[in-house]
Formats: structure tokens, sequence, C-alpha cells
DNA sequence: CGCTCCTTTGATTCTGGTCAAGGCATGTGG
DNA sequence: CCACATGCCTTGACCAGAATCAAAGGAGCG
């Protein structure tokens, strides 16, 4: 049962016209794939199929070498498109793989040719979208190349705690985080056993703790303040709509 | 003066109406700004002001951590556009610097919106040239996170071989870097030292060297091979016009 | 000539990796 | 219900890749 209400797809697209709402139905409309934890939902390497909007759970981008190992890149959390490189790029260049049971709504690029034509405007929304996701990039770069990795795990849970509490999906101090060590020393570039090390730092020093699969803050800022966290980067305020609202005139 | 033929932001468009032709024309109007060699485009947590279309030049986007740090993000070479972020945040979260002397057309955000409702296909088409950006910053986190030193440096100068080349801006073996050692540290994560170490390697294992301010190729195959080069991600294969075009009907 | 900036090199340190083993929970089949 | 396997977490001992510190050697320039 998807919800009726506003999906997470939907926030942020600010006022919409009754033939936009239309739309974006239309797009959501599409039967949603279900996807069990840690399965592969477009393979680098291989032809892209349809981009997809996250409706449920968490996703991980990634990129592997030759020899196996693996960076994570980025999450993809409900509401956002993932696989738009698809219009680009007839190869995929990194995979999207599920972390938790996962929902998502198949956005076809045919559907996705059919919104740019009908509604240009929605388009250019989702395209302006894309550049937080290019801003995260980013921050992720600086994390992984000049802070050391007991700044870099603490940036890390910052993000994520952040962003899922945008998305309703965090309390003040606490959340889920369905990652394993190693898979949090995929996304910082570390080995699983300096992970365990740094997660027992923080621990110790007061910053944070896991009870079961959660991870609770005990000192939220003095760990802002240890890695450097300013969220802004994670909250875009320039309105779309205003950017691609036909003029004032 | 700037040519009146095909400028390199031109590239890729495929084949447009009058209209659309006379857009770009409109845009690329606008009097071109010269800066020299180091300065400050847009800076990291001002107020945005237009985005740009690099007519000529090197330049780099670059984030400084507090204590001065700086990582590198990515650079941006002429015909691509610097700034689009402003669409969606209205301060900076990284700057854009120059390295060389650089020629830039400011594109106002009156002036790209105007584009958006004027032609939304060619605005689709740029923000779908967005995607390379946003693959060679992963990429990039791949280089910083699973690389090691060497691999990661040989891998940066391949990287940029290969976009010179597409632009004309290098030879077969050989281009023209315009970067210091602490430059490039900043791109790899790494210490100026560490670099010149790695740079030394390079150079005793045949592999590449500098004459001048120009880096020469000694074996570009085996380059590839110790960085897991693919230079796929450089290359969207996909044609924007036909993902943009209005339906076959 | 005397700056300044960049490169180069050596000596030393340390952050984070590697290797190895044990613990603990969960699950499964006999 | 127990024996065993599996996957993840934890810890210790040791190692190495990269950082740091320090100094000297060019090259360009006013």
């Amino acid at each position: 049962m998807r919800p009726i209400e506003p999906t997470a797809f939907q926030r942020g697209f600010g006022t919409l016209s009754e033939a936009e709402r239309d739309e974006i139905r239309r797009i959501e409309a599409a039967p949603v794939q279900h996807f069990g934890p840690r399965r592969v939902v477009i393979r680098q390497n291989a032809q892209f199929g349809s981009a997809h909007i996250v409706a449920k759970g968490w996703l991980a981008e990634q990129k592997l070498l030759h020899d196996g190992r693996r960076q994570i890149l980025n999450f993809r959390l409900p509401g956002e498109i993932v696989g738009l490189e698809g219009l680009a790029y007839s190869k995929a260049v990194f995979s999207i793989v599920t972390l938790t049971d996962v929902e998502l709504v198949p956005v076809s690029r045919e559907a996705f040719e059919h919104l740019q034509r009908r509604s240009p405007r929605l388009a250019s929304i989702i395209f302006i979208r894309a550049f937080q996701t290019q801003v995260i990039l980013r921050e992720w770069e600086l994390n992984l190349g000049r802070r050391d990795a007991f700044a870099r795990l603490v940036h890390l849970l910052l993000e994520l705690h952040r962003r899922l509490r945008d998305l309703g999906m965090a309390k003040q101090c606490r959340y889920g985080l369905p990652l394993t060590q190693e898979e949090l020393a995929d996304c910082l570039g570390l080995t699983p056993v300096y992970v365990n090390r740094m997660l027992k730092r923080a621990r110790e020093e007061g910053l944070a703790h896991f009870e079961d699969r959660t991870i609770v803050f005990d000192d939220l800022d003095r760990m802002r303040q240890i890695a450097g966290f300013n969220a802004y980067y994670l909250q875009p305020d320039r309105d779309p709509e205003r950017t691609t609202a036909p003029p004032p005139q």
C-alpha cells in the first residue's frame, strides 16, 4: 500500500498546477518494485534500465575496483531519484544497491521524456534537485581527502542524521543505521578494523554509541565541532519554483 | 576576441533549430570576463552571483576546512558551465578558482531562467551534461577512498589527459599541466612532499615525466593498468538530443 | 643581487593497515 | 535441544604507507 498522501518524492515541488499534479501521479502510478536488503538495482558496467524513485528504504551507490575493493559513494534515501545518469550514459558507471528492504517506483526513460515534454518546469525542478546530490558528493570528497579517520566517521554519522531527520526517519539523538562496520569502512575509505577502533573511541569519549542497530548521540555539539560539520550543504535554500516559474511580467 | 565559430560550449548540442541557436547566441553574447591565474570566481560561503560558461582556461572547484586544509574537488575546463548550483543554493558551498588565465561568459540567473522558458530542451541538455560532472566526482571519491597514492596520481594524470584531448588541448602523449605539486596534493588528499616522491617514482619507472610545465607520458599502457583507468566515465554516450527530442509521433 | 616560490631529498614519526584470534549472536540441521 | 556453521564485532601485535620536520637547491623576478 503506497500512501495516498504526498510522497517524499513530492517534497519541495512547491505549488503545482493541476496538470503538473497529474504528471506526478502518472509517474508515481508505475507498479512499485520491492527489493530485499543487499540487492543490486543497477549494476556497474551493465546496460542502463530505468531510473527509480525511492519510495522506501536505504540504497547506496558504489564503485568497485578490479581487485574487489569497494567505495561507497553516497546514500540514497526516500524521495530521491536514482539512476538519472542513464540519460547521459548507456552503461552504468557505478552500482546502486539496497541496504534495507526497499520500494522503488521505476521511471522509464520514456516516462521521463514524456515528463520533460509535458512539464519542462517539473523536469527542471528534478534536475535542480540533483545539484544537492552533487554537493553531497563534493562534501564526501573533502571527507575522504582531508579529514582524519575519526573526524571522517563523525562527519558521516552527522550527515546521515541530518538527512534522515529531514525525512522524519531520525529522532533528535538517534537513528537506525543499517550498516555493518565493513560498509562504514567502505564509505570512509578505511578498513573495518579501524572503523571499529574509531567507534570505540567515540564511545569512550562519550560522543556516541550503538544500541542494537541504532546510533545514539551523546554529545552532538562536540561531534559537530570535531567534524567541522555545517549542515548548510544539505539544505538547498533556493526555491526551484522561483527559478523555473514564468516571469512576474 | 571570441571565436565566431562554434565555441566549446556548443559541443554536443546536436542539431539545433534556428530559435535554439538564437538562444545560445543570446547567452554567449554577454561580455567576456577575464581573470588572471589564482583568482577566486565564486567564494565558498559567499552569496551566489551568476553561473559562468568557461570560454578559456582551467578552473578548480575547492573546499576548505577551518584549519586551512584544502581539497580540490574537480577541474572545470572550456565548454563547461560552472556555478549552476546557484540554482539550488543561495550561498556557495565550495569555491571556484582559476588556475590559468581564464575567460568566462557570465550567465545570470535571469538569463538562465529565460533560457529555461524559451527553450526547455536546451536547458535539459545542459542539465543532463551536469551528470557527467557528477560521475567525475564519484570517480574522484573512488580515487581518494580506495586507491593508494601512486595509483591515485596516475589516475588523475590520465583523467586530465583524456579530458584535454577531447577538447583538443592535449597531444597524444603530453599536455601542459598548470598545477604546482602542492595543488596536485590537494587534488589527491596527499602532502606536497609525498606527491613529489610519487612523481619521482613515475619518472624512475619510465611512466611519465615533466618537461617544463608539461607532463609527458612515456608508457601510457602501463599507467592505465596501474590506475585501473577506464575512460568510459568521461564520455557520456547517450545523445541528449534523443532524450529531449519531441516524440516520433 | 636577493627575494620568493617551488621542487627535491633525507630522517623520523605516526596514522591507519594487516594479520590473527577469540567472542557473541543467530540460524540450521541432526 | 544440542552441535556446528556463519557473519559480525572486538582486540592485540606488528607493519607500512604517508605525514611531518628540516634543509638545500633551482628558477623566475623586481
